[in-house]
DNA sequence: GTGAATCCTATACATTGGTATAGAGGTGCT
DNA sequence: AGCACCTCTATACCAATGTATAGGATTCAC
């Protein structure tokens, strides 16, 4: 059985002409990658599913929305698929609209078949990495859902730096009570050391709580 | 005395058509900028030394290298100045380019006077933030190289998670060696808590040291 | 050699942090 | 009422950390 390279990732493909979508679709899959395409941003939308590295060729010009638009759209609808645009007939506003917007590449037909498989390793690279970011905080967060409020309160004053004695003072609670708190958080947040607390809380976002 | 909003921050202009100078120079100064124009990229850097809030307005088209060769240039000169691009003759792999090279924005001329002002105030601002947390870095960075190597192998372990005995057998000291060490890192750095020196670890990119 | 800096160590003491055990009081749900 | 959970507290004890004082060894520059 050989080796599938890019086995664990997709790249979709949205153009409206199918002899684009097919060319574009034959060109990826020569060269292993996994290709689903669609005719519009609708169609991509509802079998948008699986959760596994991908990227995504859209054309500017489609069916309903525009290729930006659609673009918008994906953004508030927190789908933070790296996208690769490509069109026939594009001018300088949009490519800087689509590139502020956090576009990978930009491609206006004709383009080398090269750039186009360049932009996609480094598309789904971009995914890749953001996955694994994502997944890192996902699990922060579901830690961190598990703290009462009090113990919320607590890691927000123990990782600002404050002594276990001025936290009790702030909460108007007694030094031990803070420091079975404290050792509840460590336990629920699988914290190793106050190193690892504090990271984790940045990477959470955790401000200094109010008391 | 009337207030000066951006007395503090300096737009340059490099373009090699005296009349564009002319026209946004006067239309930065009409609100209030204080602007710098210059005919060439060599003529910009041989003036450019004020350590102020500022940013570039670049003509991709300029005598000797372009816009955009002088945008990598100045990147690869650690000059981290941000870049507005306006161009009569521009196409969309240039937009991309600049894009990708980090511009603020990309204008083609002729372009309204507001979407100039707007791309300046974003640049500034972008420039500002920059610089506040340049100097945050660079003062960490001084304070940091005040350490003595032993000084930043403990620094290292600490900001790891790692307890004083932990470290004591890592370097192959005893433990109140360590903690001397370690509370002169605490000194020098001007740390106030752990959770501090941690974050300073963090922005100095300091990773877990070998023994 | 002298002085300065670095590195290491030790003693002694004080403070801070961590955990186990045990119990009181409150809330909310069934 | 009974139960689960949260919050708070206390005692007791142990571990970890911080600091002051003091000294030995090494290295480097002058």
């Amino acid at each position: 059985m050989k080796e599938q390279p890019e086995a664990r990732s997709i790249v979709f493909v949205v153009d409206d002409d199918a002899s684009v979508r097919e060319a574009i679709g034959s060109l990826l899959r020569s060269v292993g990658l996994q290709v689903e395409v669609f005719g519009t941003a609708a169609e991509f939308l509802k079998n948008k599913s699986p959760d596994v590295t991908a990227c995504l060729i859209l054309d500017i010009r489609l069916p309903g929305v525009s290729g930006l638009d659609f673009q918008v759209e994906l953004a508030a609808a927190n789908i933070h698929i790296p996208i690769i645009f490509i069109t026939g007939h594009g001018d300088i506003p949009m490519t800087v609209r689509a590139m502020k917007a956090g576009a990978v590449e930009f491609l206006t037909k004709p383009f080398r078949d090269q750039d186009l498989l360049d932009a996609v390793q480094i598309a789904l690279e971009r995914d890749r990495t953001r996955r694994a970011q994502d997944k890192t905080v996902h699990e922060l967060r579901h830690h961190y859902e598990a703290l009462t409020s009090r113990e919320r309160q607590v890691i927000s004053l123990v990782t600002a730096g404050l002594m276990n004695k001025q936290i009790a003072a702030e909460l108007g609670v007694s030094e031990i009570t803070v420091k079975v708190h404290r050792g509840s958080v460590m336990k629920k947040m699988g914290a190793r050391s106050l190193a690892d607390l504090v990271r984790m809380a940045d990477a959470l976002g955790i401000k200094r709580a109010r008391r």
